[in-house]
DNA sequence: GACTTTAATATAACAAGTTATATAACTTCA
DNA sequence: TGAAGTTATATAACTTGTTATATTAAAGTC
């Protein structure tokens, strides 16, 4: 078994474990959220999704900043949104360069269910398995990685019994 | 202003977050290569670069286990370091399914050049952004973001004064 | 020793991010 | 008020990651 080298180089290697970790959070949130609602939540456009829904309708520019991601990043996201149906794109009256993107209502359907649903599932999932990570932060990331190899997020999963 | 959202919604967009963090970090990194080093030496490739010259030649297969990504990953990565004359691939003697995979002359030079002067840099730099970083992970990535964009890997270069 | 299974790598197609640049609409100011 | 600058978005091209599958070589098995 040959080492770990982006482990064991540490703080020079940063930026690709982080993002190691991240797309494998990704890939079992989307598994999570695939079991339990249509596969076209994905993982990836959740952030867009709840920007969206918290705020009424945003333009590029502002979705931009919520989420911190490039611009053409985002146009393309909206795009896929609105070719699923879930979010339309129109030019802002006032001023006409601005294209305002707002949620469709099969869109606002759809984050009800997830709020209700699967995005509650993947919070607590991962803050099962982030919970008492302590140290610096080089030693939180090698705990979650055995925790997440050990046991992924859809093995973190608890049944809970629905108030009525 | 609008919020980031991905910062507010915390464990459940934890991978989007860890992702958008690892690309900050690895292209700031990126520029930091670039000014002290030929381009061609990408912080991406760096893990690649550092396994062959830790462990010797690696087959495909132990690569893919020492940077822990995909296989085609590793594989096309393999071939961009050929492209460029600082690796070599060839089938293993003993069981030819197996690419071995070695540092040239020319990659070995660069990772004696890296060693010395880029890859150290990055080190402190990140170390630099890191330092005192407490709390629980999602504190401390937020302290961590806030570092970077207050000030950048590239501005958190001290220049030292070699030893002789 | 041929036949099937397993293992290692390569290839293809896709996903999601980036930078650089083009386009179109608004603003400024001489 | 029209030329020049600025801003918002779209588009193009590229990078780096993924999964699924094809290919080839080795290992078992009868």
């Amino acid at each position: 078994m040959t080492e770990d080298i982006v482990r064991r180089l540490g703080y020079m290697t940063l930026g690709t474990r982080l993002k190691r970790i991240g797309e494998r959070l990704q890939a079992q949130t989307q598994t999570l959220i695939s079991e339990r609602e249509s596969p076209e939540a994905g993982s990836v456009n959740s952030p867009v999704l709840a920007a969206l829904w918290r705020n009424g309708p945003l333009s590029i520019g502002e979705l931009t900043q919520a989420i911190g991601q490039s611009q053409p990043g985002i146009t393309r996201m909206v795009g896929k949104l609105k070719a699923r149906g879930l979010a339309e794109i129109g030019p802002d009256p006032v001023d006409r360069r601005i294209s305002k993107v707002s949620l469709t209502e099969a869109g606002k359907d759809l984050v009800r269910r997830l709020e209700e649903g699967a995005w509650q599932t993947v919070e607590a999932a991962v803050t099962d398995a982030c919970e008492g990570l302590s140290g610096s932060l080089l030693d939180q990331l090698g705990q979650l990685e055995d925790r997440l190899a050990a046991r992924p997020l859809p093995k973190r999963v608890r049944v809970r019994v629905k108030a009525r």
